[in-house]
DNA sequence: TCAGGATGGTACCGATCAGTTCCATCTTGG
DNA sequence: CCAAGATGGAACTGATCGGTACCATCCTGA
């Protein structure tokens, strides 16, 4: 092979669909991105709703990996750490190729529900959830799974506000809700060295 | 005038745009389904982006009008009647044609923000988070500002929530956290029959 | 060295896109 | 009652859509 065609097909793919949107962007514009040519491409992929759901999960994967990584990277003690959340979204919001989140914005694109790109996008919200919840258990917040939800909806909120606004305010705005939602949720007593929020 | 086809023309094309997404909608089908001519048609508007903008002042107009009335047909307190929000949201999560909130659907559709359509759903956000200022300002809340863009944010998260879930149970969680935001809220002393939260 | 597989390029397909033009018809105001 | 304007229908444009077929070339493993 040249030089793996179809990992370029994909970056090129993700950062097309993410820039400008799936139905925007065409197969040619993607092959002229990516220099492959147009028969390689349906070589490698039955049909351009088959790269719609591969690149989805590639950005699911690393999307989880990047956060996990700021949870790592997070100074904050195990009481606040899904605060970590907020913190990598402020990150993410500077940067100037910001465009929302690719999996909300498939969602609205792809107004079926039942289309494969749809599943994939709602997975990767539950997966996160999961995440949080995990980060909530840890914490010591009683009712955590109600919890993680809320601070999803925080996040998705935060997102399509920076989306709208153009700036890193969303983040700020949404930490400091979900800085009262931990202060004032309950949690059971922790045995030795707990930390507060 | 046959009977009105400008107003055939705009009812039609808000239905579809909403429910299947504005690129997905040719203007074959807004013929179509709205019985006017092909000529008509660019009588009434130069070009399609033109539908898509009066389209959403349209929805602007209405969409804050429901508000209103919500707001109005609440039987909250002033101190928690920001809460009417959520309350209406509950509604239009349950209706079946519920497909998210045309305003962020077309900012996440039209990626150039500085495209006519993009200010006015922008606009359009804006509006209402001044509806939700004098809300807070009349229910005697010192933050205002800051908490009505908090629950702006909170609202859009549920929204895209719901559009994802499927469920209305986002509205319930997100007024959760609203009540939990106005109960800490700082308020300035009302001088007679006060209410709280 | 050579064969086989993967590749990039191009021509092509039918369908659909937004938009233009022309025309027959219908409605309505004067 | 009739003229003027608004209308719906259809044919057409050039561009682009996703997808197929064919071909010359290049890289690599045996």
């Amino acid at each position: 092979m040249a030089t793996n065609a179809k990992e370029r097909l994909l970056s090129a793919a993700e950062r097309l669909f993410y820039e400008e949107g799936i139905r925007a962007v065409g197969i040619e514009r993607i092959l002229s991105e990516s220099g492959v040519g147009r028969a390689s491409f349906y070589r490698h992929f039955p049909s351009k709703d088959d790269v719609v759901v591969e690149v989805l999960r590639r950005r699911d994967g690393m999307w989880r990996a990047w956060l996990d990584g700021r949870i790592e990277a997070s100074d904050r003690g195990p009481a606040e750490l899904p605060l970590a959340l907020f913190d990598g979204l402020a990150e993410r919001f500077a940067a100037a190729e910001f465009r929302g989140c690719a999996f909300i914005n498939t969602m609205v694109e792809t107004a079926d529900p039942e289309s494969p790109a749809h599943h994939v996008a709602a997975e990767h919200k539950e997966k996160v959830i999961a995440r949080l919840d995990r980060l909530l258990t840890d914490g010591g917040y009683r009712d955590h799974e109600n919890l993680a939800r809320q601070l999803a909806l925080l996040g998705d909120g935060a997102i399509v506000t920076a989306l709208r606004e153009g700036t890193t305010e969303a983040a700020v705005r949404a930490r400091a809700v979900a800085t009262v939602l931990l202060r004032t949720a309950e949690r059971v007593p922790v045995p030795a060295h707990a930390d507060t929020v």
